[in-house]
DNA sequence: AACTACTCCTGGAGGC
DNA sequence: TGCCTCCAGGAGTAGT
């Protein structure tokens, strides 16, 4: 579930606390979610400074003061929190465990200290989530440029770039194209799901089906969901259900519930073997 | 090119 | 209460 506006936010956060911070220890609870060292080993990153914290789709990449870096994946369910000695918790990625709840967490798979006094903990309830540290010169054999498409808040993108890389699919659906990591960098299926009931657009719509009007409402639709998110906060989801109260979901984990513009009930249905929910009256299936 | 199925993994929800 | 099955889903790979 952590997608792009879920990890920036926690780029974002991160960043103002531990940048400059030095490591002092490193526990690595579960082996496997190390994926690649390229040699070196996590304690390679002891007595070592953050400088800087990036992000590439949904990637996180952490660079060292001795020419290291830190890349993580959250996976589906990875949680990062950051207990500061002040007793503040900085938390993002996977709202479960819940945040606040006492850490570690049975199934917390590494844990930072920082020379602070703080604590990050990454826990992962799905162990999906993967970690490699690489030279930082060589973070792109981990983080392909070839695999990942265009970043949706930067500036290539426009809305002709987003026709552009649609149009090489005329006979693809939209919501497999907008998944595809190698088209735009990012999102995932609940920001898809958002993006698509914005533009009032089917997921099943073919690239062929549709006029520049329709490419030009759903990338306005992309970019206000992912302002949404990124200014008021992430969509708010707990295994598949919309937790009420927030700006986002709008769509997403909202079967059975009226839609937000004209009240007819939200459908749930499968699209590319993954859940997908929408306002069958905004977004109809047309060819 | 487009699509499906399968793999990794665990916890929560719902059926009976 | 308690088993059992299904589902959640990012990303890679394999097969059609």
């Amino acid at each position: 579930m952590p997608e792009l506006p879920e990890v920036e936010t926690l780029r974002r956060d991160l960043s103002r606390a531990v940048i400059g911070r030095r490591i002092i220890a490193v526990e690595l609870l579960r082996p496997r979610l190390l994926r690649g060292t390229d040699g070196y080993t996590l304690d390679d990153m002891i007595g070592v400074e953050v400088q800087e914290i990036r992000r590439r789709a949904k990637y996180l990449i952490v660079e060292l003061s001795n020419g290291l870096s830190l890349v993580i994946h959250l996976g589906l369910a990875g949680q990062i929190v950051l207990e500061r000695p002040s007793g503040e918790h900085i938390a993002g990625g996977h709202p479960v465990p819940s945040f606040g709840q006492p850490l570690p967490h049975s199934l917390t798979s590494l844990i930072l200290r920082l020379d602070d006094g703080s604590i990050l903990y990454l826990t992962d309830i799905r162990q999906f989530a993967r970690l490699w540290l690489v030279p930082t010169g060589e973070v792109a054999a981990i983080v392909p440029e070839t695999r990942l498409g265009v970043e949706p808040l930067a500036p290539e993108f426009t809305p002709a770039e987003l026709a552009s890389r649609l149009r090489r699919h005329p006979h693809g659906r939209l919501k497999p194209l907008l998944l595809d990591q190698s088209l735009l960098a990012g999102l995932g299926n609940i920001y898809v799901d958002e993006a698509l009931w914005g533009a009032g657009l089917h997921p099943l719509r073919t690239v062929e089906s549709l006029d520049d009007a329709d490419v030009g409402r759903l990338y306005e639709a992309i970019k206000e969901v992912l302002d949404l998110a990124l200014t008021y906060g992430v969509a708010r989801i707990i295994n598949g259900r919309a937790i009420p109260g927030a700006r986002l979901p709008r769509v997403h984990g909202r079967a059975g519930q009226p839609c937000l513009r004209c009240g007819h009930p939200i459908e749930k249905l499968r699209v590319g073997g993954r859940g997908t929910y929408i306002c069958p009256v905004c977004q109809p299936l047309v060819e």
